[in-house]
DNA sequence: TGAATATATGAACAAACGCTCATATAATGG
DNA sequence: CCATTATATGAGCGTTTGTTCATATATTCA
């Protein structure tokens, strides 16, 4: 029913400077593409290599249509960028940054 | 259908240096944490103060309900910690790696 | 003790998500 | 040109997710 009265302290909210909302926002759509394990597992499967579909799809066990569709999601987000030779195209890893991302992400979880 | 027979690269593939799954799992979870605009706006929050539920929700204009619920499932995944002063209960960030996150976060959505 | 304030939590529901299936497009070779 | 291989993509479907609403718990103070 929302019928709480408050004592904001203003000057403590006003020393949170928050971000502009719309870089809020694209991070939360960068950290999405982190945020599922198929999608993990490729950019990891990528990090020293480039692959193409079948490639990650026998690695992972997966179908190639699953495979696909994440890969276009992540191509999308510009996490990772492609590369056509005759019929198959090798996927890589879009910059340096998603390196550091998944290593920091691993460096929490494994230190504990 | 799947009815397609590949010619796979075995020693390429055995290149690849999969992490355990079982840390890809948990990665997904820390990052998912991650992948919502209010729990970033939360955390982003958190950066510099602690602050109780009342503070958050009145600084990000969402309800009570809806914060308290984010801080949960935050305090469950290990992203912040809590502490009770009389009625109110004071959120603040667990420890220094959830910064570097949003950090580089930050730093990859601002470069370009 | 009873009202007020602060927070927590379960149920419900719409929206978003990830996979599958079927099919389409593209390139190569016979 | 037709079969094969590689990839892409739209529709459908079950699951997960984030918010709201109602209610519960906890603490303080009159």
């Amino acid at each position: 029913m929302e019928k709480h009265i408050h004592v904001i302290d203003k000057e403590k909210i006003e020393k949170v400077n928050m971000i502009d909302i719309e870089v809020i926002e694209e991070m939360s759509v960068l950290f999405k593409m982190f945020s599922d394990s198929t999608r993990l597992k490729i950019m990891q499967s990528l990090l020293n290599n480039e692959l193409n579909v079948c490639e990650i799809a026998h690695l992972l066990n997966m179908t190639h249509s699953a495979i696909s569709h994440q890969l276009a999601t992540l191509k999308m987000t510009n996490l990772v960028k492609s590369r056509k030779e005759g019929k198959t195209v090798y996927y890589s890893l879009a910059d340096e940054h998603i390196s550091s991302i998944i290593a920091i992400g691993k460096e929490h979880v494994m230190e504990k």
